[in-house]
Order: structure tokens, then sequence, then C-alpha cells
DNA sequence: CCTGCATTTTGACATTGTCAAGATAAGCCT
DNA sequence: AGGCTTATCTTGACAATGTCAAAATGCAGG
């Protein structure tokens, strides 16, 4: 299976930590934010974004209602961060395929391609989070969309390494590729994670039909 | 410009039959059903999907809040209703391209493509709703997923029109070539209504971008 | 006219997001 | 050490919401 180096990605052990402090809370829990987040991200994965309570949260984390109100502003910041913290992964799963020098350029938007997809899959829900209408249209956001841009950019940088290493120019500039391809992604990592129009075991294929079409657009083409 | 075809989308006058029914409530409401439908898309349209509160919309539909519950389960069963009425109205608009029997099949394609990008962005939305997990998760959402297929199997014919009038055969099936439109379709959408990672004004070049790809491959390919 | 059924209403309850005010502890300065 | 400041956490409270149960209302057919 090409898929399978999803199973580093899949569970995540839940909270480590200081533990979920159910026992021995100390006043100041040490490190709540971060125990909010894991622990938000938990139950996304498993009850979806609409299964998550600022309340219940809270006593899955051992702390009190309005206690993450004082690292995060709102409902809202809390799944921002989340989402961020999705971007963020999302990246580094991405710089991985493009510093690795000696690699070949075909291979890096190979695994661009798969690394994409295996992350949306591993993380259907927060993957919607992640590009919900909730958090773009939100203009207090900025910190969530920057890191979410950020992560666009290597894919932007995979098309410019294309252009660099080919004789002649592309037929289309590399910010356009890199916005066909991402949407193409998209797209898959929606039919992928929730089978609206495909079953998942046709994924493999249809990803790989994706790359040939991506290498068709880069490829000279006829005249 | 080419998407401006859109503003026979864009607004639709919000509620009609019966009016609101502010001031003459007869008991029996007579079209509760669809009038409920035409608010919740006027809200969601305007506050997004979050904006929906059962208790609002029964306010301005004037009746009281329970009086929904008959016509529709639960709120989950309310936004089901809307999506499959968005994916209706998407096979209609793309039923009129397909059913054109003195169109072009590569005008077919092209109007396929900027009907249902131009949908996406007229109700951007609603069809973040009829794309979420939540309704196609929910198993009990039967009735809407079937609406939602019957949609996609209009871009299956389109491509086994192709594969009919061609001399050799597809390089891929309808199917497979649906599939990968379907996707880049979707993310493009994305793109464009949210503004994610383009801006919307790139949005008509993106798309000749797309179209150009899909016929590449569908056209022979130096195999 | 009366009875059954669809439709709508009022009352009630648990869940939730969030604010305000207070409690607790940790760090820092002298 | 003691006291001040500040970050962190708690309890109390409230309004909004989804939804259930029971009652009310009106229509349609015998």
């Amino acid at each position: 299976m090409t898929l399978n180096r999803l199973i580093n990605l899949m569970p995540k052990d839940p909270l480590d930590l200081p533990a979920t402090a159910s026992a021995n809370h100390p006043y100041h829990h040490g490190n709540l934010r971060q125990a909010l987040l894991n622990a938000s991200m938990d139950i996304i994965r498993n009850q979806g974004i609409g299964g998550l309570s600022l309340r219940k949260l809270a006593e899955v984390v051992g702390v009190s209602r309005t206690a993450p109100y004082h690292h995060f502003k709102d409902k809202d910041a809390l799944l921002a961060a989340v989402a961020a913290q999705g971007f963020a992964e999302l990246s580094e799963l991405l710089n991985e395929a493009i510093l690795d020098e000696h690699l070949p350029l075909s291979d890096k938007l190979q695994q661009a391609v798969m690394g994409y997809l295996q992350f949306a899959i591993a993380h259907p829900t927060q993957y919607e989070l992640m590009f919900g209408q909730m958090l773009w249209q939100d203009s207090k956001q900025t910190e969530f969309q920057r890191t979410a841009k950020d992560c666009f950019r290597l894919y932007v940088k995979i098309f410019e390494s294309f252009e660099q290493h080919s004789q002649q120019s592309l037929n289309e500039s590399p910010l356009r590729l890199a916005q066909v391809t991402w949407s193409t992604l998209h797209g898959l990592a929606r039919l992928a994670s929730d089978g609206i129009f495909a079953k998942k075991d046709d994924l493999d294929d249809i990803a790989k039909t994706v790359i040939k079409q991506i290498e068709r657009s880069i490829e000279s083409e006829s005249e």
C-alpha cells in the first residue's frame, strides 16, 4: 500500500505532558494551553468539529469551564489555533520532501502530493476546520491565516524548482501551477476522506492520474 | 467579465409564497416547509451556517420555536434539506449545458466548469454546507446523499459523451476524468469564494488553465 | 356535527458560550 | 523575609439554543 506511511500520523497518543491532571491538579496546570490544544484535536478527531464544547474540553483536561479563556480569547480563537497547528504540521511534512537535496524533482512532487493526501486522510475533521469558511472569513484570525499561507508557499516553491531546473520555461507560472495543483489536491482530499463521490480504494489510482496530469502540465508542451 | 452570469444566481428574492406571514398568520401556515427552507438559505447566505438557529428562523418565518419540528426531524435534517436543494439547483444548471444537443462538446465542458464555479461563488456558505462532513458522515441523511450523487453523475455523463464522439478511446475512464475534474473544481471553488490562497480576480485565468488541463487529459495523448 | 389527524403552541429542561468578581499561587523587588 | 504585581484558575450567573412533552387548534371526512 502506498498510503501506509499514514500510520505514522494517525493515532497520536492523546495527552502526554503533565497527564490529564485528573487527581493531582496543582492549581496552576503548568501547560494548559498545549493540553487544551491536544485534547481539542482529540475530541475533534473523534466527535467532529461540532462535538467540541469548551465545557467538556475543560472537564477532560481537568480544569474549570472558564480556565481556557485565559489562553484563548474565545472558542473561535481555540479552533483557529488547532487549525494553525494543522498547517504547521503540514508544512513540516512538505518541507521534509522539499529540502531533501538529493531527491529527484519528480519524486519531490510525488511526495508533496502524497504527503498532502495522507495528512488530509489522517486528520479529516481537523482538515475541514483548516479550510472552513469560519476561520477564513473571520478578520481576527490573522495569525492563523498567515500560518496557512506560509504552508501554501511551499507548493509554489516546488514549481519554482521545476522552472529553474528545466530547459525551456514552463507554459504556466509556478503560482498558477501551485494554485491548480492545490485545488485538485484539496478536492481529492475531500473525496478521499468522506468518500463523497468515490470509494476510498480508488484514491491511490486517482492520485496517480492526478500526478500524471500535473506532469503533463509541466513538461514541455507540444510547441 | 466571464463570470457575470453570476448575477442571475446571486440575490434571489427572499421569501415569496404566503409572504413572511407576519401580520396575518393563519394558524396553518400552508407552506411552512418551503418557507423554512427559503428563510434558512437566506440566513445561511448572510450569516453563515453557524448563524442559523432554529429559534430565530422560526421567528423570521412567523411561527413558534417548535413548529419546524413537524417538517424536519431536527436541525441536521433541515440543513440536509437545504444542502439537497443546492444539489438540485446545481444539477439543473449542469443539465442545461448537457442536454443542449446542438452545442459542441468542448463548449459543454466549458459551461459545466464555469457553471459549477458560478454556483459555488454565488452561494458560498450553502456550498460549504453541501460538502461539509457533517452531512456526509451522518448515516441518516441518505436522501441528501442520493441527490448529491445524482448531481455528480452528470459529470460522468459529459466525459462519456467525449468517449462516444471521439475516435480513439480516452486514456482515462470517464469516471476517473469526472473524479479528477470535480476535485479540481471543488478546490478551485474554495479558492475563489474564500480567497484562501489566491485573489478572486485570478479566478477566470485559473479556470482557463484548468480547462486547458482537462482537455489535455482528454485529447489523444502522445501515448 | 363530531371525530381523527395534521399542524401549531406553550412550558420546560439540559447544554453551551461567555462575562464578572473573587481566589490562589508564583515571581519579583526591597 | 514580607509585600506587591501579575498570571492563572474558580465559582456564580445569564442569555441563547436544541429539543421533548403535553396541550391547543383547525381541517377533512363520516
